[in-house]
DNA sequence: CTGTGTTGGTTCATTATTCAAACCGTTGGT
DNA sequence: ACCAACGGTTTGAATAATGAACCAACACAG
């Protein structure tokens, strides 16, 4: 692995809980040596993509993905194809409706958006997806590569008593979202949560998906329809406006759900 | 210089008139060798902090920006900071208002709010601030380090007839925004446009500028009293928010700023 | 249909960086 | 005073990055 991947590993180690790391500990999670770390860490220090708490001397995330977040979404607009489909699909759902994005390390949460409809709604803790557990990572792999797919049977924790445990259960559920276009999640990923997920594209071809997380014992026979046509004609925005075309079989799959038939 | 700046580097070339670049254009620009070059580039599309796009085969910034983007937002609130004392600043004062954060390259902005008085309003352009141009830069240059000072003296594009072209303006114009706790600069980055500025700090210290960019022709001696005012009261609360105290002389050079008289 | 100038990508001896394990100076707890 | 942990530095042996040249593919010109 390049110098360069071993570095920027560090930062996957940064999450809501762990929101600052030292050198030490740095040095046990990434089991790298510590002269070495230490390197590594000044280098992204020295670019802005780490700073260091003056009064801790830990690190944190720093102020340079801003500057590149913002240089991404002016030039490569993705949070501005969700604007009007994100929250016309949570309002007519009444459900909670998010997108997430796929990159080199997973799937994560670009933006939510929750129903004003009820009082009781899903909302989200986690901004990373694992692929095996939840509708927008089965949705996800059902329309990525290989590789996707590796790295997803890499790494499978088991969240609730319903989450895929086998490759043999991811394989399955992969194949059930492939046939019908839309990946169903009945509370792999936390209880009482039912997802409803769509993958969308870009240019480059599986880009993230689109999801609708709903109280799983609201869900009819009848939301379920009207959540499924919803979630089909959001997917179908988000990925015109981020300017990646629809692959046959899944179009043929979405044309094939949206008659009156119900999935399960 | 490590490995992991010199490729870092590489994303600093993207702008919003080349939002693409192909190796040999890379090659160029960073004088670089092409072979380390296009490891350098293979590395930053590994970890997702580049993509390559399938039809020009040109690179672009990758999708893991947001994801960092994202974690350091949850983490770090810089944005949220912003939220109630930005658009205050803008009713109050019937100008853009505008803030913008510092990293390891200069400044950005980082979210910018139009008044809805008037139909003549500065409307921003520019993402990357300079600093010597800039009352924002001016006033992040008063109150931060020698190496912030080094970075301004080494690149001074003039972009107007009043533009400080010598060390001797800039360090003229920083000890006026030094004295006065704001930086005032008329006309040095757009013509037309008069920018009022005061430093903001985080728990790091100087950690960025909130702006007032003001049509120059509507600027009296009492729009700017009350500008001065509101930025102040501004900037006072972002800084709150973000967690950084203000200097004692900072502070002592904003409590004369609001005695009645009239600042040039 | 060769000549020239691109493009993205690869090879291999030379050179710089990383590794592991020791060590320093500080800090906080007992 | 002790101990353990912290961030950070130093050492020669292992490992990776580097850069000049090289390739194949494409495009336009004569």
């Amino acid at each position: 692995m390049s110098t360069i991947a071993k570095a920027m590993e560090l930062l996957d180690f940064f999450s809501l809980d762990r929101p600052e790391i030292g050198l030490s500990d740095f040095h046990r999670l990434a089991r790298r040596d510590k002269a070495t770390t230490f390197r590594h860490l000044s280098a992204l220090e020295s670019v802005g993509l780490l700073e260091q708490n003056p009064a801790t001397r830990a690190y944190r995330i720093g102020p340079a993905v801003l500057r590149l977040a913002h240089m991404r979404e002016v030039t490569l607009p993705r949070r501005a194809g969700l604007r009007v489909a994100l929250p016309r699909l949570a309002e007519a759902t009444g459900e909670t409706a998010h997108a997430s994005l796929l990159d080199a390390t997973g799937l994560t949460t670009l933006a939510h958006h929750e129903a004003p409809q009820h009082s009781a709604r899903v909302v989200l803790h986690e901004s990373r997806l694992p692929l095996h557990a939840t509708a927008s990572g089965i949705a996800a792999l059902a329309f990525g590569g290989e590789e996707l797919m590796k790295r997803a049977l890499a790494a499978m924790p088991a969240y609730t008593e319903t989450t895929a445990r086998s490759p043999e259960d991811l394989a399955a559920a992969v194949a059930r979202a492939r046939a019908r276009g839309i990946a169903i999640s009945n509370q792999t990923f936390e209880t009482g949560v039912t997802g409803f997920a769509a993958p969308l594209f870009d240019s480059s071809g599986i880009a993230g998906a689109v999801a609708v997380a709903a109280v799983s014992s609201r869900v009819t026979p009848g939301l379920q329809t009207l959540i499924l046509t919803e979630l089909i004609q959001a997917a179908e925005t988000i990925s015109a406006n981020w300017g990646g075309p629809i692959p046959p079989a899944l179009a043929a799959a979405w044309a094939a759900a949206a008659a009156p038939e119900t999935a399960t």
